[in-house]
DNA sequence: ATCTGTGAACGGTTTCACAGCT
DNA sequence: AGCTGTGAAACCGTTCACAGAT
């Protein structure tokens, strides 16, 4: 009774995104020799609180058992079915710059169930290297590589203007699942995923929330009133179209500030 | 009239982590000689919808002219002081490995309104190193480095098993911004921000995919009957504490472990 | 007694569609 | 006529709180 049938079609995109932090954290107890584990304790290793742990596990499934926990090997199992690293993954890295050499010898990110299958560079100078275990072959052979070797995953560590036509290669090669780390919109069909890592946006983000905590702290919640003159004109009609290809202006020198 | 007032308390956490995306697009637009843009063209040009666009900006207030569209410079500016660029902030890199490396060589991450300011390592034969500029310093100096060049966002690249430590030292020196690499959860106080990259979760998220589309060509909606036997007892009584310290029992020729 | 699994309430985000300004 | 700004609706994700299994 109460057969599988459930899961099924589609679990939640947020909860996919945290089923490898529950993998993680279940392995290091696996490791520490932990049989089984109650959601509580799970969701804070996790950094989570135990009531979505347990809503996101019942996506999969009813692998808990009441008054008891989750058995930590079976659910690490059952997990790492649902994410696909039962089987192999093969993965190759475009741009050996400072950030693909990074990964190419980053041992433990291409970890279980990723394996670094190619490297490629434009650079003549670069072709050639062996870099962690592996020969930089030249981007021309892009896609007979890929093909050749299986490869399903791209990682993208290009440069920003160099990113897209990468991007178009890989996918004529057959590649639908990309991990960008040019800070560039990629443009894709429907049916290839991409996912960015992108370091200065999270800078950003971190920066916009060190502001809000800075302001807090001296002025209060100051508001309104918060901006240099020549400000409310908005657009007003001649100021556009006169900039041409400047800059940055910085319309006032000044070192803002605001509300919260 | 229509006097600011609006925007104020708090623009959503979403809006937030696209305006940095605006932001390069924009930079983008201003580079090519572009006054002035539509909704539609700019959410084109980052990637998103133009309804979500316009709701975006209009948190920060009214900064469109309508039959018009937005003024390019304007925007940026509006922006980057929304996002407290119009300051400079003090980066430390913590960990000179080889994704530290490149992160501190990275020169277009730390674009506008970044600095790095100090690069730390525990390796004696790494400190003394001069990398992009900078004189690698002993990890030992960090929270005295820290005060003195007023850095307020750190950067964590160090081994996992580093990562809580270090991110306790750089909180001990006032650090209350934090992006992690290291694939660890750190535990930190609510006034403390922390932005993760982990490489390896992001493949993750996109195998899971993969595997979808793997099994949507193949067997169209498979489900139920996926598993090896001896599943359906769950945990049954006398499995749960039976495997002591022993590491991966493997349910099922697999071989799981995982990131890092 | 304990701890999972889940309906129901809630809060945030996206999308729609149009009123209102230029 | 064109395009922004925004209520209202739809959607998704999280949290609550408890029924139900062991």
């Amino acid at each position: 009774m109460t057969r599988r049938m459930s899961q099924a079609r589609g679990i939640p995109e947020a909860t996919v995104a945290r089923l490898p932090l529950y993998l993680r954290a279940l392995n290091g107890m696996a490791e520490r020799g932990v049989a089984t584990v109650s959601s509580e304790d799970l969701a804070v290793a996790a950094g989570v609180n135990s009531a979505k742990l347990r809503k996101d596990l019942s996506h999969l499934g009813s692998y808990g058992t009441r008054g008891v926990g989750y058995d930590v090997e079976y659910l690490i199992y059952q997990i790492s079915r649902e994410l696909g690293l039962t089987q192999d993954w093969a993965v190759a890295i475009i741009g050996v710059g400072n950030l693909g050499r990074a990964l190419a010898n980053y041992g433990g990110f291409v970890s279980r169930g990723f394996r670094v299958a190619a490297l490629f560079d434009a650079d003549p100078d670069v072709v050639g290297d062996h870099i962690a275990g592996l020969n930089v072959e030249h981007i021309d052979d892009l896609e007979a590589v890929i093909r050749r070797r299986g490869v399903s995953i791209a990682v993208i560590a290009t440069p920003a203007a160099k990113a897209q036509q990468v991007c178009d290669r890989v996918m004529s090669a057959g590649v639908t699942s990309i991990l960008n780390f040019a800070p560039v919109v990629l443009s894709v069909p429907d049916d290839v995923d991409v996912r960015k890592v992108d370091l200065s946006i999270e800078l950003q983000i971190l920066a916009f929330h060190e502001q809000r905590k800075a302001d807090r702290m001296s002025g209060g919640p100051v508001m309104a009133e918060e901006w240099p003159e020549a400000v409310n004109l908005s657009i007003s009609s001649d100021v556009v179209g006169s900039l041409g290809s400047v800059r940055s202006a910085d319309p006032a020198g000044t070192g803002e500030r605001e509300s919260q």
